[in-house]
DNA sequence: TAATCAAAGGTCAAAGATAGTCAAAGTCAA
DNA sequence: TTGACTTTGACTATCTTTGACCTTTGATTA
């Protein structure tokens, strides 16, 4: 098992601990598992991004941290069911359905069909829904 | 977490006390948390700036004080100096400055910029971003 | 009253502390 | 041997902490 993976699986454990976010500074990981800062990144970006279900947070300077936090299951899902195409009103269904589920709020909805509204492609607007959808919110 | 963080939650904690504003000595608030006088300068420009919707009024010399307070503002030109095409830079300035105001919330501004990156055409992403600033309230 | 002094707060830039990026070098299995 | 995945490290970007020096204000003194 490479450095990678037990970097990777002791963040899922701190995830277990911590309910579903794991929060860390980056060269206090590097330090435990003896490796350089990048490598941390390297895990981040290969395991924990977006599209495999995380949205990462991070600041920089005195107090800076990393903070991994799982995209909630409903939102994943709905994301799983947007094809290569989307018309408007599927977008709609879609985005009501999130908010009815909470997992956006009545401003973010509007604001979210408000845009999806102008857009005339089809293949554009499921790219765009699924971006806004995953791309951390 | 830094000591800014520290102050600022001490600031946030007084400004609830009090009802939307907080007053105190800088160099008591230095003392409190033991750093130069300076840093609570540092955490006012950083936290608690206009944009972020704070005022600031202060007065050197005996019984000085910094007092902070929340306005209640908000008035939105922006939507107006978009024009019939926006390229997404351009739209990313909007809406950095627009969350900078205070005026979309960090979640918002995300996920607004994930569809706006995508539009391929400068004229439906002004359309599409000024729908959405229309919209949102 | 004018000059002076002490007590605040303000500015700014340097130093310190983190995290991010990117590409080269290394590893390993097919 | 090649290609995908990993490991490294030099360089960059961003945020925080600190301190020296500056300005304003109110009180005291000459």
């Amino acid at each position: 098992m490479g450095i990678s993976d037990k970097i990777e699986a002791f963040i899922n454990e701190l995830m277990r601990d911590e309910a579903d976010f794991a929060e860390f500074g980056r060269n206090e990981l590097a330090d435990i598992f003896g490796c350089v800062p990048s490598q941390i990144n390297y895990v981040i970006s290969t395991r924990f991004n977006p599209q495999k279900g995380y949205s990462v947070e991070s600041r920089r300077g005195g107090g800076g941290y990393i903070r991994i936090s799982r995209i909630k299951d409903g939102r994943l899902t709905e994301v799983n069911h947007i094809g290569d195409e989307c018309d408007f009103e599927s977008a709609k269904s879609i985005v009501n359905h999130l908010f009815d589920m909470g997992e956006l709020d009545r401003k973010s909805a509007k604001m979210l069909l408000a845009v999806l509204e102008v857009i005339d492609s089809d293949k554009i607007r499921a790219k765009a829904l699924k971006n806004a959808l995953i791309e951390r919110m």
